[in-house]
DNA sequence: GCCGGACAGTAAATCGATGCACGAGTCTTT
DNA sequence: AAAGACTCGTGCATCGATTTACTGTCCGGC
C-alpha cells in the first residue's frame, strides 16, 4: 500500500462484477457499450469504493499528461506572476496542472526545462521568451510539443509549428510616446536593457516611430536611447532603470520625458528621478509599460500601457489544449491584442 | 512513434548485449553487479541512442515523483512570486519540478488542490494556507504526504506530522513598531485584512506587545486596529490599505504611524496617506513587513521587516525531499526565523 | 571432492489504466 | 434457415521501468 488508498480499476471491476474494459469505457467516455443497469453498477462501486483514477498510469499508457509547462524568466516579476496566475486559473478550470520554470532569461536553463517538460511527458508549453531566435525548440516542435510563444510576436525564421500571443508592442510603444508628445515634451528618452529581446526592440521601435510620425526630426527631439547590454533579470531591470536615469539626467541637456521598457524599469527610472532631487511628472515624466498591479499603487501613480493579462492567458491555455488534445499541433498562427494606454499621475506638460 | 524520440531500456541492453535489467541496474546506482567492461558498453549504448529515462514509468512503478506541489494563496502578489522563484529554484538543482498551485485563499479550492496533487503522485507539497486550521490535510498526511506548512507558525491542534517554516511575526512586528516608538510616535494604528490567519494574528499580538513592553498603556497610545472581516485577497490587500487609511486620517485624533500587516498592503496605506493630502514619514509614518523587492523602489522606500526567502525556500525544500525520499514524512517539527528590521524613509519623527 | 558463497547477470512479475480485437447472444433480412 | 448486423460486453497485450528471485559459474577451504 505505498500509494496510499490506492483503489484501481479493478477492485471497482469486481465491485460490480464487470471487467476491467468496462469500468474503463465508462471513464472513458464510451457509456454506450453497456446497459443503463451496468453502467449504474459501475458508477455505484466508483463512488462506494472512492475509487479515482491514477494519472501516472493513465499517462504511461495513453501519452497524454494533464499538465502544461510555463517558462517565464521569473516569477518574482509581478507581471510574470500575474501571468502566471491567470494561465493557472485557466488551466485548472479544465483540470490541468501548471509546471512553474524560472528560465531566469538563461538560454541553456530554457533549453533544459524544455527538454525535461518533454521527458515529464508534457506536451504542451507556454514559452515567455526574450530570446531572438527559437531555434533550440525546433526539435521538440518537431517531436510534437504545442508551444504558444508569449510575449514574443512571429519572427521571420521561426518554426513554422509555433503559436505567438503577444500585445502589439509597437503600437503600445507608440501610443504612450504620443501621449508624452501630446503633452509638450520634446526630449525623450528611451530606458531599456539590451535589445536583444524581440519585445524590447518592438518597443523601441514604437517609440521612435511615434517621434518621427509626430513630424519631429529624431535629432531635434533628442530621442536617446540608453541601455545596457548585459543581460539584466528581471529583479535587475528597476536597478537598471535607476542607474540610467541618474546618468541621462545628470547630463547637460536632460530629457524632460523617459519612456522604460517595462512597469519595473520604469519605477527604477521614477527612484532615479528622486534621487536627482527632482520630482516625477512636475520635473520629468515618466511612462512604463504593462500595467502591473503596482503602477497603480506606486506614487505617483503610473501612466502605462495595460496588457489584458486574464484574456490573453485565456488564449494561451486554449491552444495549448487544442494542441494536445487533438494529437497534433496546430497550424502556426499569431495573435496579436492591441493595448490600452492608461494614463495616471506619472506624466504631466513639461515645465 | 507517438512518444517522439522514446529509446527505451530494452533498445538500450539489445544495443549493449545485455538484459534490460541489467541497464537498470546502472541507472539505479548498482554500479557494482556488473563487471567494468559490461558497465562500460551499457554506458556507450545508453550515449550513443540517447537514451533519456521516461519519467512517468519510473512513477507509476516506484511511486515516487521527481515533482513538489507549491500552494500559495497567489503568485501575483509579489511576495509569493519571489518565493516561488526560489523554491523552484531549490528544486531544479535537484532535478525536480514544482507544480504550481494558487488557492485564491479559497479553503475548498486549496483542499481540492491537494487531493489533485496527490493523485497526481506528488508525495510533498509547501503548503502556504493562512487557514486557522489545517485538520483538512490530516488525512494526506496520514497517507504519506509530506507536508511543509510556510509562513505559518505551528499550532496547537496541528496536524503532528506538519513541518512549519516560518518567520517570526511577533518578533518582527515588534521590532518594527518598536521603531516607531522609538522614534517618538505615540498615536499608532495597525492596518490589516481579517485577522482569522495565524501570521496575521501573530503580526498583531507583536505590535500590541511593542506598545505595552515599552510601558505605554494600549489606551494611551491609541492603538488602533482597523480591519475588514471580509475575505480579502493579495490583490486587494492594497486597496484595504488605501480604503482604511483614509479613513483613519479622517478621524478626529489621528495616528502618526501606521503599521501595515505587508508590504502590498502598505504601499496601499502610503496610497491613502497621499490622497489625504499629506506626505509620507514627513507627516504619517508608514511600515509594512516581508520586503518585497519593491518596497525599496517606492517613495518614499518602505520601512519594513525582512524575510529570508531565498533561505527559507531552500529549507522548505530539502525538509519535503528528505520527506520523499525516505519514505516515511519526517517528525513534525518547527523552524521559526528571526527577521531583520530594514530602516528606509517611510519612517521619521512624529510632525 | 564436495560444499558454501561470492559474482555476474537474467527472467519475469509488477505498477494501473487503456483500447483493440474478439465473442456470445439477439434481432433482421432475404 | 443462414448470413449479416447489432448489442453488450471481455481478454489480453501494452506503455517503460523496476526489482525480486533465481541460474550458472568459479573459487577457496577443509
Amino acid at each position: 500500500m505505498r500509494n496510499g488508498s490506492s483503489v484501481t480499476i479493478y477492485q471497482v471491476a469486481r465491485a460490480a462484477g464487470v471487467s476491467p474494459s468496462t469500468v474503463s469505457n465508462l471513464l472513458n467516455g464510451r457509456p454506450g457499450r453497456m446497459l443503463p443497469a451496468t453502467r449504474q453498477r459501475v458508477e455505484e462501486a466508483i463512488e462506494q469504493l472512492g475509487y479515482r483514477p491514477n494519472r501516472t498510469a493513465r499517462q504511461l499508457r495513453t501519452g497524454r499528461t494533464q499538465a502544461i509547462g510555463l517558462v517565464v524568466p521569473s516569477v518574482a516579476n509581478p507581471f510574470w506572476g500575474t501571468f502566471a496566475r491567470h494561465l493557472e486559473g485557466a488551466a485548472l478550470a479544465e483540470d490541468y496542472h501548471v509546471l512553474l520554470c524560472n528560465s531566469e532569461r538563461e538560454p541553456e536553463r530554457e533549453r533544459r526545462y524544455l527538454e525535461q517538460l518533454w521527458d515529464d511527458g508534457i506536451r504542451g508549453v507556454v514559452l515567455c521568451s526574450s530570446l531572438p531566435s527559437l531555434d533550440h525548440v525546433k526539435p521538440l516542435l518537431e517531436a510534437g510539443l504545442t508551444v504558444v510563444a508569449f510575449d514574443r510576436t512571429a519572427q521571420p525564421g521561426d518554426p513554422e509549428a509555433l503559436v505567438n500571443i503577444s500585445v502589439d508592442n509597437v503600437v503600445g510603444a507608440h501610443l504612450v510616446t504620443q501621449h508624452l508628445l501630446d503633452l509638450g515634451h520634446r526630449r525623450l528618452a528611451y530606458v531599456s536593457g539590451s535589445l536583444r529581446a524581440v519585445n524590447r526592440q518592438e518597443r523601441y521601435r514604437g517609440y521612435l516611430s511615434a517621434i518621427t510620425d509626430a513630424g519631429l526630426d529624431l535629432a531635434d527631439a533628442n530621442a536617446e536611447l540608453s541601455t545596457s547590454d548585459t543581460s539584466y533579470g528581471d529583479r535587475d531591470a528597476a536597478e537598471l532603470g535607476r542607474a540610467r536615469t541618474v546618468e541621462l539626467l545628470g547630463s547637460a541637456n536632460p530629457p524632460t520625458a523617459l519612456v522604460a521598457m517595462n512597469d519595473m524599469c520604469a519605477l527604477g527610472v521614477c527612484a532615479g528621478v528622486r534621487d536627482t532631487g527632482r520630482q516625477v511628472a512636475e520635473d520629468v515624466s515618466v511612462v512604463g509599460f504593462d500595467d502591473i498591479l503596482l503602477a497603480e499603487l506606486c506614487a505617483p501613480a503610473l501612466t502605462t500601457v495595460r496588457q489584458p493579462l486574464e484574456r490573453m492567458a485565456a488564449e494561451a491555455f486554449q491552444h495549448l489544449r487544442a494542441g494536445i488534445e487533438g494529437g497534433a499541433p496546430l497550424p502556426g498562427r499569431s495573435l496579436l491584442i492591441r493595448p490600452e494606454l492608461v494614463v495616471r499621475a506619472s506624466t504631466a506638460p513639461p515645465r
